[in-house]
DNA sequence: ACATTAAGTGATT
DNA sequence: AATCACTTAATGT
């Protein structure tokens, strides 16, 4: 844990406040396809991602799903940092994309270490910022109904946080993600691989020009 | 060989 | 873009 943390975190943060991480977080291993956090949870703590990949998720009153966006090492969730100023609960669903190693860093901390550190104060504020900035980008496709380049982003998404340019996955299960149908999955990767974008097989997808 | 599940397609709204 | 209805292809038992 602790050579985990220095390798993805050791360049950003001091040494001081590398040790108060150790000393306060836990350590936790997340399966993938294991849930961590659902809609109306209460935040006792925020993650920060050592190695694999989180999908956070909204859902709507009739449990369809919608990506909101995926985090990385390096990576914390902004919806914590929002969240666990008042207390308030999730409106966020997460689930493990891949295995994911990460330490659980209690929320009674971020106030605090906001005034101690500046690391951590620029952490947090550039990570806030960047997931706002992805937030808008999403919205822009959602509302402009670009299917297909917000398809073509999410398969770009899906590889990154893989680390694998083949995606082991379904057209459904796509569709589901992206709250839509499956027929319209299948139509707009036929289009891609017509444009030498992507290779269908089943149960896969293989990205070509990375 | 048969059932099940994933993916492809045309037509319609 | 979504839905329906149907076909085709791949995979498991």
């Amino acid at each position: 844990m602790e050579k985990d943390l220095q390798e993805h975190y050791g360049y950003l943060f001091e040494k001081e406040l590398l040790q108060e991480i150790l000393n306060v977080g836990s350590y936790i291993e997340i399966l993938e396809d294991v849930m961590l956090m659902d809609i109306g949870q209460q935040i006792k703590a925020m993650p920060l991602l050592l190695n694999g990949a989180i999908k956070v998720l909204r859902e709507d009153k009739n449990g369809d799903e919608l990506i909101l966006y995926f985090i990385e090492q390096g990576d914390t969730c902004a919806m914590t940092i929002t969240c666990c100023m008042g207390q308030k609960k999730s409106e966020v669903r997460a689930v493990a994309e891949t295995d994911t190693k990460l330490i659980m860093v209690p929320v009674e901390k971020m106030g605090e270490w906001m005034g101690k550190y500046k690391s951590w104060q620029n952490y947090i504020l550039q990570s806030y910022h960047d997931r706002m900035m992805e937030m808008l980008d999403a919205i822009d496709n959602i509302a402009f109904l670009r299917m297909d380049e917000r398809l073509f982003k999410h398969l770009l998404d899906k590889a990154k946080v893989n680390h694998n340019d083949t995606l082991q996955t379904t057209h459904q299960e796509i569709a589901n993600d992206m709250h839509t149908s499956r027929v319209v999955i299948s139509r707009l990767l036929k289009a891609l691989e017509k444009n030498n974008k992507i290779e269908l097989y089943r149960n896969a997808i293989k990205i070509l020009d990375l």
